[in-house]
DNA sequence: CTTTACTCCGTACCATTGTACGGGGTTTAT
DNA sequence: ATAAACCCCGTACAATGGTACGGAGTAAAG
């Protein structure tokens, strides 16, 4: 309970959060995070900022855009928002995650086949093996 | 055995693949899909072109980019290419899937406790629950 | 109390990933 | 054989997600 309270300069937050000083204050601008009040003269994050962004540049990475990362930040249960309309939010989240993950799962059996089919001497000679990830199997 | 050697033009490739046709000629600008030589004057694609734009599609939304997309699509065994290379290639690809894959994971189970948590009348008023997916357990 | 490092803000610039435009040529249907 | 529809190419414009710059203020360290 005294780290937890611990705030940051941007400069270190950005150091924490493994970003350049301007994109963090480039998400502010975005609303990915909020621009603290409390200060005036320099701004002082809370050290959650850094786990947020960090979490922004992973869901980048999972093909999120930052419209969709701030849409994954705002689902909170609150006295604001009503708990049906967050469910209902979330699922569809989930509905979303799942198939993202479905869809690398497939790209990743293929890459496994590639793989496999390349150790043995049968050597694979299909012109490109991997866009039939999302074929239909017949 | 004769479906399968039709050929589209750009128009029709465009419609098949649920893109703009302009979207084609840059894909063919970055060297994704091959410009055909065979004909003088219009192209003619082969119907493989459009399951391989559905592919760049899918790994888009998946977080890859066009570079790595492009890599994806080069993967495979030929008489230019040695195995062991392409191996290597691939199962670094593999690595990177399965992250990707692991990461959605700890999303995806972070929103169903913010689903369940929704249900119950036991509200949860963290600030924001997302960000802990990435946070080690203590 | 001065130097050094850091922050503020606005604005300009950049890469990636497309989209649109427009003057021309080609194909197809009538 | 003429119009409608389509394609060619080069180039310009746009949205997203940052990055850089530069003059001015602020904080911290010696």
């Amino acid at each position: 309970m005294k780290n937890e309270n611990e705030t940051f300069t941007i400069g270190k937050l950005a150091e924490r959060a493994g970003v350049n000083v301007e994109t963090v204050r480039f998400y502010e601008r975005k609303g990915l995070i909020q621009k603290p009040q409390n200060s005036i003269g320099y701004r002082k994050y809370p050290n959650s900022d850094a786990a947020k962004i960090k979490f922004i540049k992973k869901t980048q990475e999972l093909g999120f855009t930052l419209k969709e990362a701030k849409e994954l930040l705002e689902l909170r249960v609150n006295k604001a928002a009503k708990c049906s309309s967050v469910k209902n939010k979330t699922d569809l989240k989930i509905k979303e995650v799942a198939e993202k993950i479905n869809d690398l799962q497939k790209i990743k059996n293929t890459l496994i086949k590639l793989s496999e089919s390349c150790s043995n001497k049968d050597v694979s000679v299909t012109e490109c093996p991997i866009i039939e990830s999302f074929e239909e199997i017949k």
